[in-house]
Parts: structure tokens; sequence; C-alpha cells
DNA sequence: TGCTATATATAGAGGCGCGATATATAGATA
DNA sequence: TATCTATATATCGCGCCTCTATATATAGCA
């Protein structure tokens, strides 16, 4: 279950692995773009993204693959894996559960 | 702004001051009525529950008055202040704004 | 030459929840 | 009487996680 204590570093591996389900990234892409579909609102820090990112890639969920092309900077190329995908449509489920058992107690008082 | 490194904090808070918006509650009591409104889901612990309480009080948020009463052991009763009142409005506003786009983009990119 | 954007990496600092531990008492049970 | 459980609050220190700062490297532009 998603428990309180947890829940920023589960939502920024969500908004991650959900960016690579839509087709390989690589780190710096992946923060330029959380942002800009945010509307500024997900920023990620440097500092944040690399190392869950290196996390991420250690517990199997996505896999990264350098490229070196032709008149660029060499990338790391993120893909989702098959265990990164069955994770985040669980954490989906668990996040969904979180935000009405939340807005449940929240609103029913406040009113 | 809500922001993701916040959302433990600022959960355990909302959480804490809605269920004070309902009448005044010590904290023990808090842990339980929220453990059994959120059907097993939010679990304060004893160190992370009083810490907060600490901080809400010193905050000006909530405002803690020992009681002591006949055949009981005394208890430190919390209301909410105005201040807490507005800041709990404010944060269910903050929160909603986050659920939009959390799941804006997850639902989205995710199809 | 120097600035900016792109691109990745990591060490150190600080915040915060949690486990463990301490203290205290009322009530039930053996 | 002794002891166990539930009630009730408090705090220390550990570990995790994000952020700031710093480092490295290169392409493109002025």
């Amino acid at each position: 279950m998603l428990d309180i204590q947890n829940l920023s570093r589960s939502c920024n591996e969500v908004l991650i692995l959900s960016t690579l389900s839509s087709g390989p990234h690589h780190g710096y892409q992946l923060a330029l773009e959380l942002e800009e579909k945010s509307r500024g609102a997900f920023r990620f820090k440097h500092g944040t993204l690399y190392p869950i990112l290196h996390k991420l890639e250690n517990d199997g969920l996505i896999r990264g693959d350098w490229l070196e092309e032709e008149g660029k900077r060499k990338r790391k190329s993120y893909r989702l894996t098959d265990a990164g995908r069955r994770r985040l449509t669980r954490q989906i489920v668990e996040w969904s559960e979180f935000f009405e058992r939340f807005f449940n107690i929240v609103v029913e008082t406040k009113r």
C-alpha cells in the first residue's frame, strides 16, 4: 500500500514511469517534458532526477542505453521494462485509492 | 504551492487540521479517529504525531489546553485557530490542484 | 573567447517520519 | 496483590530522500 511517508518518492517514480510509458526519453528530456506538461508545477532538480533514474534502473523498472549520435552530446536513453510497466499500473491504482480516502476524510469532515 | 518534496508533511498536516475542524480532539484520539475513518489506511505513529502537533501549535495553527478530569489521565485538547482554519482551506485547494495535474499527466500519458 | 543550453553525476546538508524507549495511570484479570 | 492492556504524552536517534552546490563535458552562438 501507498503510505504517507513515501508519497514524495512514489510521486516522483510515477511521474517518471508514466512519461516513459509513451516512449524512450533521456533524463534531461524527461525533466523538460514533465515541467512543460504540468505547466511548471512539477520541476525535477538534477540532484533529484538522476539518483532516482539510477535507482529505478537498479531495481529493473527501467533500462538505460547510452546513445552516441553525430553532432550531439552522448545521452542515456531510458525505456520502461515489463516490470516497470506493471509497477506503473499498480502505482496508479494505489494513488487512486489514496486520493479517494484522503478526500473522503478531508472534504467530509470539512462540511 | 504544494511541491512534491512536502507531500508527506502536508498530508499529515491536512489530515490533522481537517479532523480538528469538526471539533477539539486530543492527540491519541486524533490518531484513533483517523485510523477508523480511513479504515486502517492512515495510521499515525506516536513518534510522528506528537512532534507534528507541537509544530502546528508552535506555528499558531492549533491550540492545546491541558484537561484534568476526575478519574482520567490528563490530556491535551487541541482545537483549530483561525489561522489553522485558513491554512486548511488553502491546503485543500492546493491538494485538489495537485491531484488534477498529477492524474492529467499520469492517465493521459498512460493511454 | 565566453556565454548559454544541453547532458549527466555525485557529495554534503537538512528535513522529516519512524522505531524505540520512557513515563504515567485507569481498569481488568489472574 | 501482581500484572497486563489501553490510554496518553514525549523525545532521541536512525535512515531515507530531496535539494543545493559543484564538477565535467560539448554544441552553438555572439
